[in-house]
RNA sequence: GUCCCCAUCGUCUAGUCCGGCCAAGGACACCGCCCUUUCACGGCGGCGACGGGGGUUCAAAUCCCCCUGGGGACGCCA
C-alpha cells in the first residue's frame, strides 16, 4: 500500500489564497539563525500568498521549557518585524484535546499501552547499536493484553504498519519513500501523561488547519511517521516541504561552538534587523543575481519555487557587509536612534536631535555595525585620549604654531562653512610656501586619531567652538613638551 | 551500523526541470589599480568551481548508474 497525499486536484487558485503556514519553536533555547529562517520561509509564504501565519511555542518538554525563553523568541520575532496572525499558542493549554485524541486511538487499537521502562528501552538501543541494527523499539508490548497494563506506569505507542511503504511528497525534494519497516512505534503519550512532539505536532497542525508544512529537512525523516498518524486520526494532510538545513561556517551543525547563534546577540551587536533577514532569506533561496531585498520585495516575491536544496553554510562575513550596506542606506534619523543605547554603553548620553542625526550622516559610510559607528563617534562628544604613534607623526612643534594661527583665523571667520574653512587653511599653507601638510595633524588634534570623516564634515559638525578649543589646546599641549 | 537527503568558485548562489545560447554569470571574502585631506564609500580589474568514474547523445554542469564526500534521522527531545 502505498500512502500519498493528494493535494494535486485542488486548483492552484484555492491553494494560494488559502495558504496557512506556521512556526512552532520549543522554548527551549533563544531564537537561533536556523529557527530564524524557517520563520521567515513560513512567514513569507502567508505573506505572499495572502495567508495566514500562526505562531504556536512547542513546550511538551516540561524539563527544558521556560516562559522566559518563549519570551525571548517572541522578542526575537518581533526583532525581525515577523508578526503573527494567530498565537502564540501554547501546547500546554491544549492537553485534553491530546489525550482524548490518543484515547480514540486506543480504543481503535490503532495505539497501545506499553510497559518497557526507559532503562529496558535503552538498554535494548545499545544491544541493537552492537549487532549493527538500526535501533528501533521492538514492538514486545504490541500484543499485550490492555489488562497487563493496568496499574501500571505506561506509556502509549501508535501501532505502526509493519508492511508497505509511505511516500512524502515533498514540494522541494519530490517523492521520497519511506519503508514502514524502517519505522517503529513511536511513543504518543509519555509515562506521565504529557504527550510527543511527533504527535502533537500532527494534532495541532490538523486541528489549526496548517496547509502547508514548511520545515528544516531534520524532519523530512519524522514525516512519513506524521502522515500515518494523520491517517489514523482522520486528517487530511497538509503538503510538506522541507528545506535545507543552516550549517556551521565548518561544515557541522549549528550549535554554541560556531559562537553568536542567537539573533538577540546580533542586536546587540549593532546588526539592523533588515541586514538579518536579507541575509537568512539568501541562505537556501534566491532570486536570480539579485542580493538586496526589503521585507516589501520580499513579500511580493518570495516563491518556494527558488528554495534550494543543498545545505547552506552560516556565513558571518556576507552578514556583516549587508549589514554595513543597510547602516549606509536606512534613514539616518533612524539610525541615530538606533545609536544612543550603544552610546550610553560608553557612558555617552545622547538624546535624538538634528546634531546627533549629523553626526550619523558622517559615519554611515564607515561604520558596519551601530557599535563600530558608536566607537568611532565618541570624539563627537568627548576629548579622546592622543593616539602615541599618530601623536608622534602629526603632532610635531613646528605645528603648533601653524594650530593657533588656524585657531585665530577660524575665530575669524564670518561664516564657519566648509569653503571658509577649505579657503583658510589653503590661504595658511599657501602662505609658509604650500607645501605644508595640514590636514592629518588638525585630524589628530581634533578626533585623536588618524581614521575620520571628511575633515570639514567633522569641523562643522564639532562646531566652530569645539574646533578652536581643540586647536588651541593641542598647540599649547605640544609647546609644553 | 541502518535509513533518508544533498553535491557549481573558500562561502552564498544563477544556470539543472524543457541537454546546445556556459571557453559557467552574480555576490561575500581576498589581491591589485583608480578616486582621495585620512579612513571609508565608490569604480575598474584579478584570483577562483561544475567531486570522481562509467554510460545515453551529434552535443552533458544539465539525463541515468556506481563510487566518494557532506549532512540528517534513528529518544518517554523538539
Amino acid at each position: 500500500m502505498i500512502n500519498s497525499q493528494n493535494t494535486a486536484h485542488i486548483p492552484k487558485e484555492a491553494q494560494m489564497s488559502s495558504v496557512v503556514t506556521r512556526f512552532a519553536p520549543s522554548p527551549t533555547g533563544y531564537l537561533h539563525i536556523g529557527g530564524a529562517r524557517t520563520a521567515l520561509f513560513n512567514w513569507l509564504y502567508a505573506r505572499r500568498t495572502g495567508g495566514k501565519f500562526i505562531l504556536r511555542i512547542e513546550d511538551t518538554d516540561k524539563e527544558r521549557s521556560t516562559p522566559e525563553l518563549a519570551r525571548a523568541i517572541l522578542d526575537g520575532m518581533s526583532w525581525l518585524g515577523m508578526g503573527w496572525d494567530e498565537g502564540p499558542y501554547f501546547q500546554t493549554g491544549r492537553m485534553e484535546l491530546y489525550r482524548r485524541e490518543a484515547d480514540r486511538l486506543l480504543r481503535e487499537a490503532k495505539a497501545y499501552r506499553c510497559v518497557c521502562t526507559p532503562e529496558e528501552l535503552d538498554a535494548r538501543r545499545e544491544a541493537a547499536k552492537a549487532r549493527g541494527e538500526k535501533p528501533r523499539y521492538d514492538g514486545r508490548c504490541r500484543n499485550l493484553p490492555p489488562a497487563t497494563a493496568e496499574g501500571k506506569r505506561s506509556v502509549i505507542r501508535f501501532r505502526t504498519p509493519e508492511s508497505g511503504q509511505t511516500v512524502v511528497h515533498d514540494l522541494f525534494r519530490g517523492d521520497v519513500t519511506f519503508e514502514h519497516a524502517e519505522l517503529d512505534d513511536l511513543v504518543l503519550i509519555r509515562s506521565d501523561g504529557l504527550p510527543t512532539y511527533n504527535y502533537v505536532v500532527v494534532i495541532d497542525d490538523a486541528t489549526m488547519g496548517i496547509t502547508h508544512v514548511l520545515r528544516g529537512d531534520d524532519h523530512l525523516n519524522n514525516t512519513p511517521k506524521q502522515i500515518l498518524l494523520y491517517e489514523s486520526l482522520g486528517y487530511s494532510l497538509p503538503r510538506f516541504g522541507h528545506f535545507p538545513m543552516i550549517l556551521g561556517p565548518d561544515g557541522t551543525r549549528l550549535s554554541k561552538r560556531h559562537g553568536a547563534m542567537s539573533v538577540m546577540a546580533y542586536e546587540e551587536m549593532g546588526y539592523l534587523p533588515e541586514a538579518m533577514v536579507n541575509y537568512l532569506v539568501r541562505l537556501g533561496w534566491s532570486h536570480g543575481d539579485q542580493e538586496i531585498f526589503s521585507v516589501d520585495e520580499l513579500k511580493k516575491c518570495f516563491t518556494l519555487e527558488n528554495i534550494g536544496k543543498s545545505a547552506g553554510k552560516f556565513n558571518p562575513e556576507k552578514l556583516l557587509h549587508l549589514n554595513a550596506h543597510y547602516i549606509k542606506t536606512v534613514d539616518p534619523e533612524r539610525i541615530a536612534r538606533l545609536l544612543i543605547p550603544f552610546l550610553a554603553r560608553k557612558g555617552i548620553e545622547a538624546t535624538p536631535s538634528p546634531w546627533l542625526v549629523s553626526v550619523v550622516r558622517t559615519l554611515q559610510e564607515r561604520s558596519r555595525t551601530l557599535l563600530e559607528m558608536a566607537d568611532s563617534a565618541e570624539y563627537y562628544f568627548r576629548e579622546k585620549e592622543t593616539d602615541p604613534k599618530a601623536a608622534a607623526k602629526f603632532l610635531t612643534p613646528e605645528i603648533a604654531t601653524v594650530f593657533e594661527e588656524i585657531a585665530a583665523a577660524f575665530s575669524a571667520l564670518p561664516e564657519f562653512s566648509h569653503a571658509a574653512m577649505d579657503s583658510t587653511l589653503n590661504a595658511i599653507v599657501a602662505k609658509r610656501g604650500g607645501t605644508l601638510k595640514i590636514h592629518q595633524p588638525i585630524r589628530v588634534a581634533l578626533t585623536g586619531g588618524t581614521a575620520s570623516p571628511g575633515l570639514f564634515e567633522v569641523m562643522e559638525v564639532l562646531g566652530r567652538e569645539e574646533v578652536v578649543r581643540r586647536l588651541s589646546k593641542a598647540a599649547k599641549r605640544i609647546s609644553s613638551v
